[in-house]
DNA sequence: TTGTGCGGAATGAACGTTCATTCCGTCAAC
DNA sequence: GTTGACGGAATGAACGTTCATTCCGCACAA
């Protein structure tokens, strides 16, 4: 119970600076506001966290952590490639859109100068698994035998602009379209014979 | 030669700001700094534009027209669609590439909350030729018929993101590479039988 | 059951710093 | 002599962070 409250206090603080930060971004958002917003004491935040700095890497990890989780959701190593891919990949667009202020966080900070070298190096060893996946795929040549930072690029590119699209135009972006985006990123990556 | 002074006194400040803030961020670079790295007084800079806000701004613009611009080089009404398509495309990641700076102040700042709606407006009315490119395509059936933002999604975002792991990430992109990726970038938006 | 003492969590006023912006004396151009 | 561009010191607001103090919940003595 203690220990809950602790955590919570903590969970409280790194969710208040997320939607903060995602409206007014990280210098327009001053601890004091976090504070007011999550209603504790400015001091309380530094007895969770060193300093701002380590509070926003430390809501990066948390929420890539996340991302990677929803990717794998109810992911099985079975099936076609095609079939394993158009699951991976639907799931991350559908987390994006479902948690867009996530989204807009980590793609507006990923590569801010305030984001630690750790922090993202991290971030390349909670992918392995995914990288896996590619790997195998192209030594089944189910993939074309591109260098794996291009596929990379061909996949979650269009991802990340697709939700972008979606979050600022309001381009809904329905079942069928992310379908249809699937299936075009799946042509990109995979031989023409391939069905 | 007084325009000229002027005008390049205001080109000095630009360039200054752009150097400054992809490297630091754009709260974390003082206009103290960008005056005395550009070699003028902080007073001066407010001479030149109304604000540290607008300065960005106009920054913003000023490097989106040079990118359309660099996209649209040497570029002919004539020719396959996949190869004006391949012209484009490569126009348009090789300045990303040649000008790191310029691409990373856009691509981090696209949708800050301090760059204006109207700066992001702007940038759509000047991409109408490249649309226009898009909707012919379809017409003609050399591309599938997709929804025109996911056609740029599908395009544009892998750009995005092989710049960046280039750039970050020191995977050197070669001719080879970007050819690649450019077919592969025409295979996800053309047709199957499409050669 | 009640009262007392204790440890650490929480607080928010205060501090020193930093920043965008203003202001004004200087100086070059004509 | 007049004009206006210029530099950079001055200004005041806002910020991150600190720290002396308060608050709270528990343990234990009576």
């Amino acid at each position: 119970m203690i220990e809950n409250q602790a955590t919570d206090k903590r969970f409280l603080i790194l969710e208040t600076t997320l939607n903060l930060i995602t409206e007014y971004g990280f210098h327009a958002t001053p601890i004091s506001l976090i504070a007011q917003r999550a209603g504790v004491g400015a001091g309380t935040i530094y007895r969770y966290f060193d300093n701002k700095e380590h509070l926003i890497n430390e809501l990066f990890t948390a929420i890539k952590k996340r991302v990677i989780k929803a990717m794998l959701k109810d992911y099985r190593e079975e099936g076609t490639y095609k079939e394993r891919f158009k699951h991976l990949w639907r799931n991350l667009i559908q987390y994006c859109i479902a948690h867009p202020k996530e989204f807009q966080f980590v793609e507006q900070y990923r590569y801010a100068p305030f984001v630690s070298n750790m922090t993202r190096e991290e971030t390349f060893i909670i992918l392995g698994p995914i990288m896996q996946f590619f790997i195998e795929s192209k030594r089944a040549k189910a993939m074309k035998d591109l260098p794996l930072y291009t596929i990379i690029a061909l996949l979650y590119g269009p991802i990340v602009s697709l939700a972008k699209l979606h979050l600022d135009h309001n381009q809904q972006l329905t079942e069928e379209r992310i379908d249809q985006a699937s299936e075009a990123c799946w042509d990109a990556v995979s031989y023409k014979s391939e069905k």
